[in-house]
RNA sequence: GCCCGAGUAGUGUAGCUUGGUAACAUAUAGGACUGUGGAUCCUCUGUGCCGGGUUCAAAUCCCGGCUCGGGCCCCA
């Protein structure tokens, strides 16, 4: 037998429902904070991901040469083909640009529960301005749009990486040291953390300091434990700023400063920011995103870029997880023709329903009423009209409520309205 | 790419240790119900991931592959 390849997935009807109900309501959420959606290939040239990641991309990537010898690769991400668009068609667009996706990326992984080979995103860039409220809206949005498709239980982690690039400057760090510590604090390995700075000469007691630094919530602290250093200062002012507006204007309970954030990539810089769904474990990151720069990279202007990336199917996950109830997809009308005398008349009401923009479907297998009903029934049908002989001859139909089983006569010029009610 | 575990009707499971005709529930289709639904009963259809080995005989034991799941690596 022929089968999916692995990491891939098929997605029924009864899945669908549940996708398009999110990407709706993510959507809606997009568009009601500005944001107008663009789509970019499923492929670009390999150079497009190589530039800010390096050869070593390429494991993880799906490339191949097409049939004219060009280096191309399945998208593993969005925000680099965005970037991409924006410098070639839309530098000039008026600023501030809010920009929105979904769309399918592929990366060569091992497959596990929430990480799949075929992955969708739904992200958004913001091009053009890095206020703090700016910034400030920007993580708001990410988070409003969790809430409302429905999570109950998500973190909101905030960080920035100037700042603890100067926690590292102010321990004397190199860079190449930096780069392992800097795995451990991804991870929040905070032992192993520990027994790396001690054996880089790190005294205990700035060790233990740097260790409540990194875990700790408390902007002022934080901002003690940084005092001389100009940037950070100015970062966590910001920062504060950010939180305030966080909290006071966009309504966030619970927005957290967690100055360990790091995020794997190397083109963020300033604000960075994560949101997580405790139910799902392991694999429980649900968004990325943060200040970075790209454009310049790729040969444009430089401009402030910020956004953000949410895993659409971890997020579909999450809900599942929390046991959220999604929209039944349901049927205004079932026909049923009670013999094959009538199946004409049915088809002929079912266009004229259809028509009207109700969506009608009708028995087709030429079954009992019995059986058309219970078929109805699973269908989540609102109503079934019965079309016998009898009616026929009247020219009426039977209208029955499937909720609470009524039923009436009815013409059949009339039944819309008595459906719409 | 590495280590570990699992794969039996569409779905969920039993049988595997100790090899001997593959079963149950549910779902689908038909019927009991000659014109009224989520109930009940009956009937049909449908199953050993793939390939090899051992054996008179393999769902069962062995090897390889594939897929899924847990842990590494990675997560731009």
């Amino acid at each position: 037998m022929v089968q999916i390849p692995r990491g891939t997935r098929d997605f029924v009807p009864e899945e669908m429902q549940k996708r398009r109900y999110l990407q709706q309501r993510m959507e809606a959420t997009f568009r009601g904070y500005g944001y107008g959606e663009i789509q970019t290939p499923t492929f670009e040239t390999l150079e497009l991901f190589t530039a800010k990641s390096g050869a070593s991309i390429i494991d993880e990537l799906y490339n191949f040469k097409d049939k004219g010898g060009r280096e191309l690769a399945l998208r593993p991400e969005l925000t680099a083909p965005v970037i991409r668009c924006y410098i070639e068609r839309l530098q000039m667009a008026p600023k501030p640009l809010k920009l929105f996706y979904f769309g399918n990326c592929f990366r060569y992984d091992r497959p596990q529960k929430g990480r799949y080979r075929e992955f969708w995103q739904a992200g958004c860039e913001l091009i053009g301005t890095d206020t703090p409220e700016a910034h400030a809206e920007l993580v708001a949005l990410a988070y409003t749009i969790l809430k409302n498709i429905g999570l109950q239980n998500i973190v909101l982690n905030i960080g920035n990486l100037h700042v603890i690039s100067a926690m590292f400057e102010k321990l004397r760090i190199t860079d190449a040291v930096k780069k392992d510590l800097l795995t451990f604090i991804d991870k929040s390995q905070y032992e192993d953390l520990n027994s790396a700075l001690r054996s880089n000469d790190i005294s205990q007691q700035d060790t233990e300091a740097f260790l409540e630094i990194l875990q700790t919530p408390d902007l002022d602290k934080i901002m003690n434990y940084v005092h001389g250093h100009e940037r950070a200062h100015t970062e966590l002012t910001r920062l504060r700023g950010v939180m305030d507006l966080l909290k006071t204007s966009f309504g966030i309970p619970d927005p957290r400063v967690k100055i360990g954030i790091v995020r794997g990539l190397d083109y963020y810089k300033g604000l960075v920011f994560e949101i997580e769904a405790p139910v799902l474990g392991a694999e429980k990151q649900l968004c990325g995103g943060g200040d970075y720069e790209l454009v310049s990279l790729f040969g444009g202007t430089q401009v402030p870029q910020a956004g953000f990336a949410i895993g659409f199917d971890r997020a579909l996950l999450a809900l599942e997880t929390e046991q959220f109830t999604f929209p039944q997809p349901s049927l205004d009308v079932f026909i049923v023709p009670v013999t094959e005398t009538t199946i004409p008349m049915a088809l002929s009401v079912a266009s004229q329903l259809r028509a009207q923009g109700l969506t009608v479907d009708l028995d087709l297998l030429r079954r009992g009423i019995g059986k058309s009903l219970k078929y109805a029934a699973a269908q989540h049908a609102r109503f079934a009209v019965i079309i016998g002989p009898k009616e026929q001859e009247e020219g009426k139909v039977t209208l029955r409520n499937m909720i609470d089983g009524s039923q009436s006569s009815c013409a059949v010029a009339d039944l819309t309205a008595a459906v719409f009610t």
